[in-house]
DNA sequence: TCCATATTTCAACGATTATTGAAATAATGG
DNA sequence: CCATTATTTCAATAATCGTTGAAATATGGA
């Protein structure tokens, strides 16, 4: 991921409401929620939800897909991922948030498996 | 990590600079680095600099000492940890950002609700 | 077709943001 | 003390943000 994409991810989880909508679409997988549900569940405008849709939808953080009358969003885990991926690698100094690297440039290292 | 300490974080760390400036302080390690040197590595002015070291420091995510004439900023490293801890629990669905599944009961047997 | 539902679009608004220039503050050395 | 260096504080500015209300659009059903 490059740090343009991180930086748009990043702002649009820096939100609080955009954040809760992110949470639960997250919960909701890939099978998603349409926006009324969430409305509902967050007690957000619909315009309003609109608007933080669209910020989530830029920053390659969601999807939309008509479903009849409804709009069903669903988060895009691939790109959450890749910002997690970013972030430890690049402002953390390595595998995990470890202090102590040394003064050179961070470079990507074989990944630790899980 | 709150939800709220994570906004401010993620809030702190969605600006260009200001990762910038970030990223520079993990590479320095906890000996940090003076303002002037990030001033120059960067390319940017000073009181600029000032603006966007306190918004680090109120996300918990920077530090400073005075060191001689000068200012050293230093990465909380800590803080960081904190947050991609936050992310990977909070908004991927478990471990890592897989399509949440096995790792929480997800909810979500609903035809459209009314 | 008309109607209700679901969501978006648009224009406005106050609030916050990032940057700049000028002046102030703090520490060091002569 | 005075000058120099390093950084902060302050005021001002344009740009962007999040929210609201009103109106528009799309879909499905009677």
């Amino acid at each position: 991921m490059e740090k343009t994409d991180a930086v748009a991810a990043l702002a649009a989880l820096a939100q609080d409401n955009r954040l809760d909508v992110f949470r639960l679409l997250v919960q909701a997988g890939p099978a998603g929620m349409t926006a009324g549900a969430i409305a509902e569940a967050l007690d957000l405008a619909p315009n309003t939800l609109t608007f933080h849709f669209d910020r989530l939808r830029m920053a390659g953080l969601a999807t939309v897909r008509r479903e009849g009358r409804s709009m069903v969003y669903a988060a895009r885990f691939e790109t959450m991922n890749a910002l997690v991926g970013f972030l430890t690698e690049n402002c953390c100094g390595g595998v995990s948030c470890a202090p102590a690297a040394s003064s050179k440039p961070a470079r990507k290292r074989s990944k630790t498996p899980a």
